[in-house]
DNA sequence: ATGTCC
């Protein structure tokens, strides 16, 4: 057993590890779970939230989401406030993939009317979606226009034709953080992004068909205000980020601050992987406005892969993608840093908060939502693996405990490299094509990594995350077709 | 996650 003693049962989903579990907690660290779930969590969650718990400025608890793993500095589920004054800001607690993210489109078509042209549509799908490690984009940008690219998101995608007016709407801040500056972004990180604007990429990456069957809405009122009012409704779910450009961001500022954190500005912190800056220091501040363009760049990045996704049904049925009802139903952002108003110690105040694998997921009247959901409060999408099926939630008012936030996938549980010892991916892809679901690889040993047996159960992380009081399900979404890198 | 090591 891997839990540490010194935990304590704040409820049946939130445990606490107490400031004297270790030398220099300066706050609690909080762990939603349920005892199930807490069981399965690895060693490396409890060290790395309590690592966090030290970082100054951090307010109220250090927080971990249900389906939280070991990740770099930071636990993978990761989520805490700082105080902007006062507070760091760590790349270890926004990720290597900044702006990794989801994001949920709609058909008006039928599971029936889907199924004889599934293999078509898969396979023109990984066509024209460009997937794997190093694999570039179709859209032609010079380096410069590149910069507008990240300083400006899915609003460079309006103008070029690559987004509808309403996709920015459902988009977290219309698709663009205000205050990216490309000119805080190294010449290596514009060289490795400006081709790779509309792919997919590798690793946990995939594009996936999904069907909304009956029995699987949960909430029938809110899911028709998310736009599912069709038996086994036809849904596209992908994931991706800022590819490598986002990487280069992270690795470029990790060093940066290595370089400042104790000499110029005296903080110590207990692992190297929790490199950090003050949040107002000059050093701080460029990493803020470099970050934000990577945030910008995942937005673009899976814009143009909205536009191919909709050229692509539109090719296959023969009808505009207006006519096939593909509208966006939301886009989520998994890894960043933001400036946000909440409530603390009962008063309103701007707070920074890293969420690092964890989903933000705004309950219903608050600012900052579109209009259409202020009632239901936000969509939340979690993608769980190709095998078992996704989840579209929404979020609830009582997220309050966790600064809003969620969880954002089912969280590993065995090693990629564990994973591909015991799983070959050409078996696994025909062992889920019996099953119904047709799935296209550029590689194998990257499918079998993601198989489902890998990962937590999505129902348990779901389950946890509404018993929490986080956000509450609305719709299971199952696979029928994937594509991934 | 990632031109999976400059």
């Amino acid at each position: 057993m891997t839990i540490p003693s010194a935990i304590k049962k704040i409820s049946d989903t939130v445990w606490e590890l107490p400031t004297s579990y270790k030398a220099g907690m300066l706050v609690p660290a909080r762990i939603i779970a349920t005892e199930k779930l807490i069981g399965t969590m690895d060693a490396g969650v409890f060290d790395q939230v309590t690592n966090v718990a030290c970082l100054p400025g951090i307010i109220n608890y250090a927080y971990c989401m249900p389906d939280g793993h070991w990740g770099y500095g930071f636990p993978i589920g990761g989520v805490a406030a700082m105080d902007p004054e006062t507070g760091v800001i760590s790349p270890g607690g926004i990720g290597f993939d900044i702006n990794c993210g989801m994001r949920l489109v709609l058909t008006n078509l039928t599971y029936d009317e889907v199924k004889p042209h599934l293999r078509e549509l898969v396979d023109a799908l990984f066509y024209r979606i460009p997937t794997g490690v190093g694999c570039t984009g179709f859209v032609r940008c010079s380096q410069d226009e590149f910069r507008n690219v990240v300083e400006q998101g899915s609003r460079w995608c309006l103008k070029h034709g690559y987004a509808w007016p309403e996709d920015l709407e459902m988009t977290e801040e219309g698709g663009c953080f205000p205050g990216a500056d490309a000119s805080k972004v190294s010449h290596k990180a514009i060289e490795r992004g400006y081709d790779q604007v509309g792919t997919l990429g590798s690793g946990n990456h995939y594009c996936e068909i999904q069907v909304a069957r009956p029995e699987n809405i949960y909430d029938e009122e809110t899911a028709r205000a998310f736009g599912f009012t069709i038996p086994n409704q036809v849904a596209i779910m992908f994931h991706c980020g800022s590819r490598g450009f986002g990487h280069q961001v992270a690795t470029d500022y990790l060093q940066i601050f290595l370089g400042v954190m104790e000499r110029k500005y005296g903080i110590k912190v207990l692992d190297r992987e929790l490199s950090c800056a003050p949040f107002h220091s000059p050093e701080g501040q460029d990493y803020f406005a470099a970050m934000k363009c990577a945030v910008n760049m995942a937005f673009a990045n899976r814009q143009v892969i909205l536009h191919r996704i909709r050229e692509v049904f539109s090719a296959v049925f023969h009808k505009d993608p207006e006519e096939l009802g593909m509208r966006m139903v939301y886009d989520v952002a998994h890894n960043t840093a933001k400036l946000e108003k909440h409530t603390v110690a009962g008063k309103k105040r701007e707070v920074l908060i890293h969420r690092k694998g964890s989903t933000r997921a705004f309950g219903p009247g608050m600012e900052g939502i579109p209009d259409c959901y202020r009632e239901t409060g936000q969509p939340v999408i979690i993608g769980g693996s190709m095998e078992t099926g996704s989840y579209l939630l929404a979020g609830m008012k009582s997220g309050a405990e966790t600064f809003f936030s969620t969880a954002h996938g089912s969280g590993r549980t065995m090693s990629r490299h564990q994973a591909k010892k015991m799983i070959r991916g050409q078996k696994l892809q025909r062992d889920m094509e019996e099953r119904g679901i047709y799935v296209r690889t550029d590689s194998w040993g990257g499918l079998a990594e993601e198989a489902g047996a890998a990962y937590k159960d999505i129902d348990d992380v779901v389950a946890a995350t509404e018993l929490a009081g986080l956000s509450k399900r609305v719709v299971r979404l199952v696979p029928v077709g994937n594509i991934k890198g």
